[in-house]
Formats: structure tokens, C-alpha cells, sequence
DNA sequence: CCTGATACCGGGGTTTTCCCCGGTAAAGCC
DNA sequence: GGCTTTACCGGGGAAAACCCCGGTATCAGG
């Protein structure tokens, strides 16, 4: 009984280039290749059969992968997914994992890694990698104490995103300097940084604000 | 008589499936895969003959794939190359055009337009792509006059960009604290920015450093 | 030989950031 | 009424970042 797969990725060449290598296992058929996650997902509604698994890229325009994920989980929970990403970002992986993805895989995985990870999850579910080895429940446990942010915390955080000092946010903030300091201490124990420049590129990988 | 092909790239998964997609075009070999530049030149040493093209991929770890296109042209002329990278940046694409290499190929491009290219280049010893067709002139003249960084520079400005703080930083780039203020004084200028944070968001948006 | 570019360093200063102590007031919720 | 959350504030002190003055050494190129 052969192994189907769907793969979603909006690189081309890429797309193309995995499908021909997963093709080349024995045992597994590509039935679904698509550019990002709405693709997909129509794709799938007028497939005749299910795939076993989807490989799914984190970053895809239209519809990124964590969104393409929970929409497969809630529209077949049968199907089991593995996120495929570049970097191993500890916010990115909770994301997937909470979506319904079952791992998380790098791209410098090996192929031959590949196809073991594409055996184990399709068997039993499961697939645990380097990149996945870390604490999942402390990574969870730390999601779910989810950090939103005030309005105010906010526009704070988008001001400190600049060449500005705290005294000028406080200006344009029409606060005291003490206040802002304040937003500060909170943003840094939510972002979990020590340092302003920490604290913009943790903003930046959370997309609490853009560039 | 085949075309021999030599591939560099960091993601070992897209070096494999790559390697096996142009396997199966009809007179193509892949003579030598690397994960970064390095790796490629050691290999190019010892290889009985040169490939006929290579496929440079611009973000490698070790040593990129501009430091690679310019070693590669210094010691083979004779070899052709072709960037690859996933974003179509203005100041990466003069990079390596400059560096040697005759096109810029998108991770996104098809299968099918990537054979053809790898032929064009193979045969002509050139290839135009829609990113490529931007105007050159204008690109390499405003390279001309773009501040370029020096290794040190490109070094500290990686390691500004974290929580780390000067003092750190000076012990991991094994100097004082002196020469790594110093540094901060150069790119703060070459930047336009008056302060690190501003100095890191701007090295983000023109992608000199990224997340 | 001189110039320019690069890498490196000493010592001084001010401003900003970071990290504590403490506090008030208002709005919503059971 | 308590309880929580949010917004706001004063003051002080240590560390980091920022901004000057100056310098040496090396290496490549006209």
C-alpha cells in the first residue's frame, strides 16, 4: 500500500524538485503539489482520494502554512501534516504543532531522514527531530500564558521600533518618561529580551510589527 | 555530449531533490554538490573536469555565494555560473553579476524555464530572466556609488543585531571595546542612523543582515 | 615614498537605557 | 464591597550606549 502525499510550497523549483525526490522513494506517490495554502486546500476538495500526508512550508503568501494547517485539521482530521520550514523558530514551531502538525522538519534535512520522518509519521503519528526536541511542553506552556498586548503596549512597541529615544516616545506617547519606561519593563518581560535592540527583532519574528 | 552541472546549496534537501530534478532532464549530469561555497572549491580541486555550469545559491553559511562566484571565476574562468536565491534584491543581483555569474535565477522559477535557462547559459553563456530584466545600468551605477562594508563591518553588524551588548560583542570579534565603537561609529554613518536600534533596522531593510 | 584603506587601540566625556524602590486613579467584574 | 487590569507617575542609581580627542601598524597601489 503506497504512502500519498500533498506538498504545498511557493517556491517552483522547489515544489517541483521534492516532488520528484519523494516520487523517487519506493512506495510513495506525489497526488497533490500546490503554491500556497487556499491552492491547496482546493485542491484537496476535488481530489478523489485523501492524502496520507501533507508537507507543509511555513511561509507562503495568500495563506501561510499555520493557517493552511488549521484549516486542514478542521476540514480532515484524518490527514496528517508536517511543517517544513527553514529556520527552527520557537514561536513558529508552537504554531505549527498547535495547528495539527505532527513535526516540524527543517529544510537541510538529509532525504534519507526525509523519507523515515514521512514513514514514522504516516505509521504512528509521530516523528520527533532535532529541531523538535526541545521542550514542548515549556514551549507550550509559555504560548498559552499568550502574550497580547495592550493598545497601549503596542503603539509603544511600533515607536520603540525606530531611531527614537524613549524620551521622544514619551512625547509623542504624551507621557511622562517614567510611564514609557514602564511599557518597557512589561514589553521586555512579555518578549523575554534585556535589551531595546532585542526587543525590535523580537517584535519583528513575532510580527508584532513590521519593517 | 552532456551537460555537467555543479550545485551549491545549504539547504541539503533542496541540494538533493535540485540534484535529482535536473538528473532527469535529458542531457544533464550533476557532477558535484556542496553545501556551501567552501565545500565547492575543495571539491572543484579535485574533481577530473570542471562542470560545465554552475548553480550558486547566494545565502550560504561558511562562505556565501558572491565570495564563491568570484573565487570560482578567479581560479575557472571558463566555468559558467548562475545565481539562485529565493528574493530578487536589487544590491544581491549586481553582487553576483559582478561576481562572475551570467544569470539570476529565482527559487520560484519552473522546472522547464530552469532547464532552458541552464542550456541558454551552457550555449550562449547568457540568460534573461524577468528578475534580471530590470535595467542593469541603473542598478550597477548606484552600486557604484553604494557604501560597501568591509568583512569586520558585515561581522559586527551580525552581531549587533541581538541582545548582545557592545562588550560582548567586542570579546566575540576578539578585539576592545574601543575598535567595536568604533564600528558602530562607521556603520552609524554609512547607515544614517544615531542609534543601534535604528542601526539595526536599517540593516534589516536593506537586507544587509537578516532575521 | 606617499597616500588611502583597513584594522586596531587609549582615555575622557555626556546621554540613554536599564532596573529598582515606591505610588494613585479609573474601569470592569462577581 | 473587594479584586483585577490598565494607565499613569516620582526618584535614584548602575550600566550601556553614544561621541569626542588622539594614536599605531599593515598592506596595496600610483
Amino acid at each position: 500500500m503506497n504512502i500519498n502525499i500533498g506538498i504545498a510550497d511557493d517556491h517552483q523549483l522547489f515544489l517541483k524538485s521534492l516532488s520528484l525526490l519523494i516520487s523517487s522513494f519506493s512506495g510513495f506517490n506525489i497526488v497533490v503539489e500546490a503554491m500556497n495554502g487556499k491552492e491547496m486546500l482546493d485542491k484537496l476538495a476535488n481530489l478523489p482520494s485523501l492524502p496520507d500526508v501533507l508537507l507543509l512550508d511555513v511561509n507562503m503568501p495568500v495563506m501561510d502554512g499555520a493557517k493552511t494547517a488549521a484549516a486542514v485539521f478542521k476540514l480532515y482530521p484524518g490527514v496528517k501534516m508536517a511543517a517544513l520550514s527553514m529556520k527552527d523558530n520557537d514561536a513558529t514551531i508552537i504554531e505549527m504543532l498547535k495547528a495539527g502538525c505532527c513535526a516540524y522538519l527543517l529544510k537541510d534535512i538529509h532525504p534519507t531522514e526525509l523519507e523515515k520522518s514521512l514513514r514514522d509519521i504516516h505509521t504512528t503519528g509521530q516523528y520527533h527531530n532535532d529541531a523538535a526536541n526541545v521542550n514542548y511542553r515549556r514551549l507550550i506552556l509559555q504560548s498559552e500564558q499568550k502574550q497580547t498586548l495592550t493598545d497601549r503596549e503596542q503603539e509603544f512597541l511600533s515607536l520603540a521600533c525606530s531611531d527614537l529615544t524613549y524620551k521622544a516616545i514619551a512625547v509623542k506617547m504624551n507621557v511622562t518618561e517614567r510611564t514609557v519606561d514602564g511599557y518597557r519593563e512589561i514589553l521586555f518581560n512579555k518578549l523575554n529580551v534585556q535589551s531595546r535592540t532585542g526587543m525590535v527583532l523580537e517584535a519583528l519574528r513575532r510580527q508584532l510589527v513590521s519593517l
